[in-house]
RNA sequence: GCCUUAGUGGCUCAGGCGGUAGAGCGAUGCCUUGGUAAGGCAUAGGUCGGGGGUUCGAAUCCCCCCUAAGGCUCCA
């Protein structure tokens, strides 16, 4: 519901034509004058239908609260659609109004309401101190509920081999393990540093704010926009491998299927809305709502399970508050690796679980990225599947964090979430698997079981590396943790340029040039720095980024045919062939996806960004 | 969203107790054809985040807004 109150020196309306919707109307209510009323126009939402009893307590709170402040001798209620592009229905409206106008009446106010569905003229004057004209949007979420559930408090221990330790207790040999236990139980206190990452993304041309987009949506250039091709190839390669199917979906979603509001709902208020005349859409916070849609339509019988299906959301949408949005670690628009894995029961689901544990282990290998490991379930899970949790938590092979919460609030009751730690000691949660046990009866999914009866599967969501974003932000983060130990720098396979070409004059820059194209055959990402500059130069301007090789082109190089390669990772310099310099980033670069350069081969022909 | 702080050439910043701006890097031009982390000289480039107000006059003072950083809080 939105409300718009005005404070004003008097309000006067005169109906005029009736709509279809009209009500019917006593002689004495065609026309009103009010003296230092308090005018409520209100609009009811269609999020307010069949919420009667949540929205009019609220909304009579925030009238008595503003009606105090202002000390005006009425009330008046004042109809006006105009206030929202999601109207309820008509007689939702209408009820809601006059419910409002009842109890305030008996509340010993004196009230008058505007008729409703006719049109009419009005002439209003505001008295203009600050508080005479506020707004407010009124929603049918129930807060207590929400107060109840903080209330309950979990349980979290150190799972290591086998055995429950308290945190207080237990005795860390991981510092990143023991500022992840520290942070979920509140208890680690804050630099107030910036977070390093945010510095490199633009410092290394691969992403900047918008500051014409809403908050929390980013520009990609060229080099960041390979990186995340990079990731998302890599992504797919894994999970196809697993088995998976990849589909594509909307990214908005009609709140009017019921499904859709419930799971909707499950997010509350950071869902970004799409306000329309005639639908209230939601953009999707990840990509359930499509492939839900998708294996709803779908005919599944158990011998088909489980079945995978997978999609990258370019982008999911989440209504992140202003103030938490920061660089690549917490967006409002993100790109997330979405695995549904459809399971027969609960059983079948665990034994995924497994198989997506290693698969989550492995992307942090992948990547070079240490991740620490919360594993979560409801208490009546973990009594029941306690064997199960613990073998499941020896595949991670160090110890866990474990909470055990009280009860089920969302729609999973295991989950196991793997979170890199950033340079301030914070945890970027990553990996994430989890089992839903709602969404298959919700969305109507079904399967036939072995007993030809239709039945409803349990639901593993899982992203394999987490948002796309954070990945970027873990490895970027990782290279300000390590810079006094190691030059700071991407893994090959994603850096932009993989190898630079730095001929000293122009006459070495044919033999650069050869060089260069013949490393690009072998789908190595190659540049030849050909600018007017000294070799020193070039060569620093090489480490500021961050390439991993860099050769220079002589006169000795264009004799013998033998170059020294600058290898960024060891600080080394190798003299080598061609042939031998292929091989060694090949080796290093096997089984990670390849995609050319986005940017021009002489480094003269860029354009700053 | 709230609290605190900040926003000055493409980038990083200096200056501002009211009299319309400076440096370094980068860019451009010229010289330098140079062997492993910044060669030299010159030139261009700014409605000082946006809008209002006070004032003869605002980058500077006041108000509102936008954006960012840190904190609070939150993270299905």
């Amino acid at each position: 519901m939105r409300v718009l109150f005005i404070h004003s020196d008097y309000l006067k309306y005169q109906t005029k034509n009736k709509t279809k919707i009209a009500e019917q109307i006593e002689p004495d209510q065609k026309e009103g004058y009010f003296k230092d009323v308090l005018v409520v126009f209100t609009a009811v939402e269609a999020e307010d239908e069949n919420k009667s009893e949540e929205i009019v307590p609220k909304v009579i709170k925030e009238v008595e609260d503003v009606f105090k402040k202002i000390k005006a001798e009425g009330i008046v209620i004042y109809p006006y659609a105009h206030l929202t592009s999601s109207l309820s229905s008509p007689e939702t409206a209408k009820s809601i109004l006059n419910n409002m106008e009842t109890i305030l009446k008996e509340k010993g106010y004196k009230v008058a309401r505007a008729p409703f569905g006719w049109y009419k003229s009005f002439e209003i004057s505001c008295k203009g101190h600050p508080l005479s004209e506020l707004s407010r949007t009124i929603t049918p979420e129930d807060k207590i509920q929400e107060i109840e559930e903080k209330d309950i408090e979990s349980q979290w221990y150190i799972l290591d081999q086998g055995k429950l330790i308290s945190p207080d207790e237990f005795e860390f040999k991981s510092e990143e393990l023991r500022k992840l236990a520290m942070y979920e139980l509140g208890k680690i206190k804050s630099s107030g540093e910036e977070s390093p990452h945010v510095k490199l993304m633009r410092e290394k041309n691969l992403a900047d704010y918008e500051p014409s987009a809403d908050v929390g949506h980013l520009r990609w250039y060229p080099k960041g926009r390979l990186i995340r091709d990079l990731l998302a190839d890599y992504v797919y390669q894994l999970v196809t491998h697993e088995g998976a199917m990849q589909v594509e979906t909307p990214i908005m979603y009609d709140l009017a299927d019921e499904a859709i509001r419930v799971h909707a709902e499950k997010f509350g208020e950071r869902q970004y809305r799409m306000g329309h005349s005639k639908k209230e859409l939601m953009l999707r916070y990840a990509c359930c709502f499509g492939a839900f849609r998708v294996l709803s339509d779908s005919f599944l019988t158990w011998k088909n399970l489980p079945v995978r299906i997978y999609e990258l959301s370019t982008y999911s949408f989440r209504m992140e508050k202003k103030g938490e949005v920061v660089g690549l670690k917490r967006l409002r628009g993100f790109t997330m690796p979405d695995l549904h894995t459809v399971c027969q029961d609960l059983e079948q689901s665990l034994t995924e679980f497994d198989r997506q544990i290693l698969m989550c282990k492995k992307t942090g290998e992948d990547l070079e990225v240490n991740y620490e490991v919360i594993f979560r379930a409801t208490e009546d899970f973990y009594e029941k599947y306690k064997d199960w949790m613990h073998q499941a938590a020896s595949k991670v092979d160090k110890p866990v964090l474990i909470e055990i919460l009280a009860e089920r609030k969302h729609y999973w009751i295991c989950k196991m979430d793997f979170a890199a730690i950033d340079y301030l000691g914070r945890p970027i949660e990553n990996p994430t698997i989890q089992i839903d046990v709602e969404s298959g009866e919700r969305f109507d999914i079904t399967y036939v079981n072995e007993d030809e009866e239709e039945a409803h599967p349990i639901i593993i969501h899982c992203s394999p590396t987490g948002s796309i974003e954070r990945v970027i932000c873990s490895l970027l983060e990782k290279t300000a943790i390590e810079r006094n130990e190691k030059a700071p720098m991407l893994p090959t396979w994603l850096s932009p340029t993989q190898v630079r070409l730095l001929p000293i004059s122009e006459r070495h820059l044919d033999f650069a040039l050869d060089f260069a194209a013949k490393l690009k055959d072998h789908n190595i990402r190659v540049d030849v720095d050909d600018r007017v500059e000294r070799v020193g130069k070039k060569i620093r301007n090489a480490a500021q980024e961050w390439i991993p090789y860099v050769v220079v082109i002589g006169d000795r190089e264009v004799e013998s045919g033998e170059i020294t390669a600058n290898i960024r990772k060891n600080e080394e310099k190798k003299t080598t062939d061609l042939d031998n310099l292929v091989k060694i980033i090949k080796d290093e670069t096997s089984g990670m996806p390849f995609r050319a350069l986005p940017l021009p081969l002489l480094v003269s022909e860029r354009i700053a960004f």
